[in-house]
DNA sequence: CAATTGTTGTTAATCGATTTACATTTACAT
DNA sequence: ATGTAAATGTAAATCGATTAACAACAATTG
């Protein structure tokens, strides 16, 4: 690796005349700008983004720390906020926890360390808390998507679960269902608690009683939803429709109703929450009606915020709040 | 953000000290080194990385080039690489190209600018040959995995697709196949040819002759394999047997032949490749007979190779190629 | 008691870039 | 010929850490 000194020797000129070449900035004489750019080709010289980065004091890079990486439920997300980064002029650098806490913490800190101009964590588990906290403390410009502080001043970008939820048991109510059951997720995520609120809101409004088996008790994945459902059948227990709190848990919760017997959405309605959908899905399942997430926009949105409190460190923090729509397919009209 | 020389002054004592406490090296005394704690304590102090890693040399990083991220296929592979990393030290950091060969290009450049010790890229597409020289001549240790550079001295991880697809089609013909249909990817990915190469050469050697009909051209998706299959079985062709190059394409082909009434396996045996079989397909499909790829343990062996390579930057370059495993589940006996 | 060893501390060089301040040269108008 | 402005160049400070070299002092040893 050579530096930007040693081009300066073979060219027999000072680091600055290097520097401004680089930059491509004025006060360089041609032959002086030809000579060093050809020294610069034939050594294959590349600067050093350390000390660049060093001496300007930022470094035009986000850092994105995600619970997981391979998961299709993050493509759109992920696709958000490399355009809007793109757009931008930034970097993007992600890393993945793998859900330990203490991989993401290693990771936060990595790049409050100088490396990055911000971050942005993704985070909808109660026990990132304590995290989020540790980041604001260390005042680098942050964003959290689906994460939830309160008396903090941070920067958020949220789903409104509730009123999702609500809107979502609210419509099978109206479309004349009551034996409405209700899938949850794991109750150690903000997420599964904010979609039961709402789910159970939406009944009360209606003065539609909740009972023992109105409520599933499973996590957001296709196998929990689908044994608790099949339980619930075998029980004897026949709901009129099903409110799903994610498009998975929906799925496995069809799987037991169709072993069952049941017909879709003839005897029972089915709406799921994110819409998160892999295409091949519709091939065997009937094509879910759900609520959608707005996942690539919240992506943007993320960093839109984090480059404006980058660009303006001492405004106060924003939260931004987005709302889902409910798409209508096949499983309720 | 606070600095070493601004916790030095609050302490009364010299830079060198606060960096002894910081590295937990001696040379500091009880007194001092409470000090200085405090300080960094109540100054909420985190040390630059940039700083640190500039004058050290070495930044403890591996970057990660992807196509995708958010792709199931890629799961067991990055785990592989995370888990490995974990071991040996090191931070990892992400970036995905979503296939564009120029933002690519661009993150390869940011990794190599000092940014990370080495970096492993992904790529089997064959315009990434110009850029994959490109990080070869700024020697920079790294590893290419599933791509292949000829006469170029470089680390690579490869899996063997010709062999891989050679048993998948030895193991149709031995069990009394001879009716066999392939369904290839894209052409301009290397992988795609040498599984199709493979396939060729397997059923040279057992002398079944290959006719018009042998070959569907299509990707490594479900829907274009659904498609060809379709029209294939349209034509009033009917093949006893089909080796898919990928497990996606595998399940286009399947759900063209139970739309069209065949019985899996009865009338049709099949094989897929890769073992990219999320959980949630068992439900509907019949578990898929599959060339498995040891994703895992590929990931495992470049960070190996790299650190090795970083460590030992003199060594000759490495090839290590992985064999796939035929797992039998119901498609094929 | 002098010599040696060990501990604790400081100063200054270093990593590889950018940038300010200033020096030199050239061109042009007066 | 003189003064001024523009263009081109250099030297040195700076970013924020680590570390080699060395100084000062206390403790140990013969």
């Amino acid at each position: 690796m050579s530096t930007i000194s040693e081009i300066a020797n073979k060219a027999n000129v000072s680091r600055t005349l290097v520097s401004r070449v680089l930059n491509n900035k004025p006060g360089v004489s041609p032959e002086n700008r030809k000579k060093i750019l050809s020294v610069i080709e034939e050594t294959n010289y590349v600067p050093n983004g350390l000390a660049r980065a060093l001496v300007m004091q930022k470094t035009q890079t986000i850092g994105v720390v995600m619970d997981e990486l391979c998961t299709s439920f993050f493509f759109d997300l992920i696709s958000g906020l490399q355009d809007a980064a793109e757009e931008m002029g930034y970097n993007i650098l992600f890393c993945s926890s793998r859900s330990h806490i203490d991989i993401k913490q290693k990771y936060v800190d990595y790049f409050a360390q100088g490396r990055t101009d911000g971050i942005i964590a993704y985070g909808s588990n109660l026990t990132d808390q304590q995290l989020f906290r540790s980041i604001v403390s260390k005042s680098i410009p942050c964003v959290l998507v689906e994460g939830n502080l309160s008396n903090c001043n941070v920067n958020m970008v949220q789903l409104d679960n509730f009123k999702g939820a609500y809107n979502a048991t609210k419509h099978l109510i109206e479309l004349g269902y009551h034996n409405i059951v209700h899938v949850t997720g794991d109750m150690n995520y903000n997420v599964s608690l904010e979609r039961l609120n709402g789910f159970v809101q939406a009944m009360q409004d209606f003065r539609i009683p909740i009972g023992q088996n109105s409520i599933l008790y499973a996590d957001y994945y296709e196998k929990l939803a689908y044994q608790q459902m099949r339980k619930l059948l075998e029980a004897g227990i026949k709901p009129d429709a099903c409110f799903a709190g994610a498009d998975k848990a929906a799925f496995g919760a069809i799987r037991a109703l169709l072993e069952m017997g049941y017909s879709i959405p003839k005897d029972i309605a089915i709406i799921g929450f994110d819409d998160d959908v892999p295409e091949s899905r519709d091939i065997v399942f009937p094509p879910l009606t759900t609520m959608r997430q707005p996942l690539y926009e919240m992506g943007r949105a993320s960093v839109q915020m984090l480059v404006d409190s980058i660009k303006n460190p001492s405004q106060n923090s924003q939260i931004k709040m987005f709302q889902t729509e409910l798409i209508i397919r096949k499983t309720c009209p």
